[in-house]
DNA sequence: GTATATGCAAACAATTTGCACGCCT
DNA sequence: AGGCGTGCAAATTGTTTGCATATAC
């Protein structure tokens, strides 16, 4: 993979926001750096980016959210507005610690364990 | 609500298939009880029943998937075809116990925890 | 009878892709 | 020079919606 602006560009866009932004906002804000990049290549980009492990993308609503920080970290997701916000989870007193730590109100906790199935060990 | 032979036929198959069909698979699978039936339909009903707390919506690459089975569970997703199997986890020994279990391969556990944000409260 | 549910097709939103050209290495 | 990356626009995919008709109650 070579040297791009424009992968630079949105690499550095992701890595320097606390939110999770949809693709659409991110091509938004990398226009004000490069006016003329196109919507299909931060599509490419952010595809290359997660391939190669250096952001995340998360399947959650219509758009999918791409977050920067790729170190071991879990989210809590707001059912109204699909808002995610980072955290780290110290497995006890998730209910009590989350409302006290991050004023959420925990309704539910979903857990999905990634690998590889049967057909594909 | 009131009854329709449509959202029924889907909540009949829904319910009694293990796996977590996309909207696309339920219309053709339903497509065989009532040829009839439109896409259209297929999408109204399963947000109708979403929304009503009978089936739950999962999303996960670019099709959302559907899951009959509202007792709570959790899911095994594979990183290459994206299948998923529900498994119900019980705390401990999950990297172990999953191999020897389910024949899984364990690489990432992800917790999502969903709630209301300080917004929504 | 009236309101909700339907079929159909068009609209929409998010994402992908083919092509000619441009820019890293 | 050669090939990966780009801009642009058209194509695809998944989903939603407007409208006239049909059906439940």
């Amino acid at each position: 993979m070579r040297y791009s602006k424009q992968r630079e560009t949105i690499r550095y866009i992701l890595t320097n926001t606390k939110s999770h932004p949809t693709a659409d906002w991110i091509y938004k804000e990398s226009k004000k750096k490069i006016p003329n990049i196109s919507l299909g290549t931060v599509y490419r980009n952010l595809k290359s980016l997660e391939k190669s492990g250096q952001i995340i993308a998360i399947h959650t609503g219509s758009a999918v959210r791409y977050d920067g920080n790729i170190e071991k970290h879990n989210h809590l997701k707001c059912t109204d507005c699909n808002e995610l916000v980072d955290v780290i989870i110290t497995q006890k007193d998730i209910s009590k610690s989350m409302f006290k730590k991050y004023n959420f109100k925990v309704e539910e906790i979903d857990l999905t364990i990634l690998g590889k199935c049967e057909k594909h060990i």
